[in-house]
DNA sequence: CGTCTATTTGAATGTACTCAAAAGCGGTGG
DNA sequence: CCACCGCTTTTGAGTACATTCAAATAGACG
């Protein structure tokens, strides 16, 4: 459990190294009293499918998970986020449109929040955050089109491969259920490319 | 074909619509000094794979495909760029790295390209420039995870029922085979699938 | 310890793929 | 105008990968 003077470090330090730049004292001043403290315990909503996503969210500590549930009752997790991620409905968020996800907390998480009136205000006054919000929004792109890549292209021991790769603390952390609905695939299906993958190549 | 002014002229339609106010004479002339048109015939390159992608486009007719070809010589379609569309592969040209993918013209093609040095100057001196790219971002990475949300959850006849209802202006204009490679499944599946549904409700 | 959930294993099923061939379609040149 | 060529789309049969359903085993937590 993290004071919150420790929460605002986190993220300052987490500015700091994305911009690669001096973040002046009085930019993050205003970063600051823009972003709220919060916590979520294990299993609780951030966000339920049909609400309007009022925030978006830095992961100062722990694991939450976006998910959404489809027409046969399957979930599918989009994405993950721990520390020093972001998290939040970026549609809804913008838009403010109810959302079809689900956002909930896999461990205890602690948050520091942000609406999108302040969020447009940091966004005239603070510079930094700005360049800031630019190179995320570019790498989560990025990061958003690898993941077409490999949902298109990839057969399910590939895309199980890939993410051992790409982000082998999720497989440490996470229940395999929450792998494979990751993945796309099913828990049954996870374990046998598991048992493949440990007794072959 | 179009004559240069024609083009420009598209240009400056396309972001005053997009940033929703006045586009400044003065603004829109460093845009227009930034941006170089380019024709490319249907079958020619914008990219090869293995090159950093130096440019961004701004479609201002015609149709451009982005794809890539796995290990075992399939061709997967990662997007499709036509009239107001924007293409390039986002993370080779920011980080100026070879790129994994291929950009070709489907049909003969008119781009306004820019490169990252000018486009890093218009960003200081743009701000409509920069709003625009703001949004551009944003809508892309809704649209990325509109698609992933579509790969990991819907069978191969629902991302084509998605695809009807999304952009139904691709698949008059672009050959199954390609809509097939987009949607991440062979062309026999795609006719298969076109036939249950023509038959079926 | 007992309960609840997660993971593994097995057998049958289904969806999409592979390979092969036929049919359709568009453009070119005789 | 028709014959031919190349490419796309369709159709068929067999196969592979992942799912479903069911049951057993293993782990986690109170």
């Amino acid at each position: 459990m993290l004071n919150t003077a420790q929460m605002y470090a986190g993220l300052r330090q987490y500015i700091t190294r994305y911009i690669e730049a001096q973040l002046p004292d009085e930019e993050f001043n205003l970063i600051e009293k823009a972003f709220q403290p919060k916590l979520v315990r294990k299993k609780q909503y951030l966000l339920q499918e049909g609400e309007i996503c009022r925030f978006t969210g830095f992961v100062v500590k722990g694991a939450m998970r976006q998910y959404f549930v489809d027409a046969k009752g399957n979930e599918h997790i989009l994405r993950f986020a721990i520390e020093n991620w972001w998290v939040g409905d970026r549609e809804s968020f913008s838009h403010q449109t109810p959302s079809k996800y689900n956002i909930d907390a896999l461990e205890e998480s602690e948050l520091l929040l942000i609406n999108l009136t302040d969020l447009n205000e940091l966004r005239h006054k603070a510079p930094s955050f700005v360049l800031m919000m630019q190179k995320i929004d570019e790498r989560s792109f990025i990061a958003a089109q690898k993941r077409i890549h490999a949902s298109i292209s990839y057969t399910a021991e590939e895309r199980y491969l890939d993410l051992l790769n790409s982000n082998p603390e999720f497989l440490k952390r996470f229940s395999q259920n929450m792998i494979a609905s990751y993945l796309g695939i099913k828990p049954e299906t996870l374990s046998r490319v598991r048992k493949h993958h440990a007794t072959n190549g």
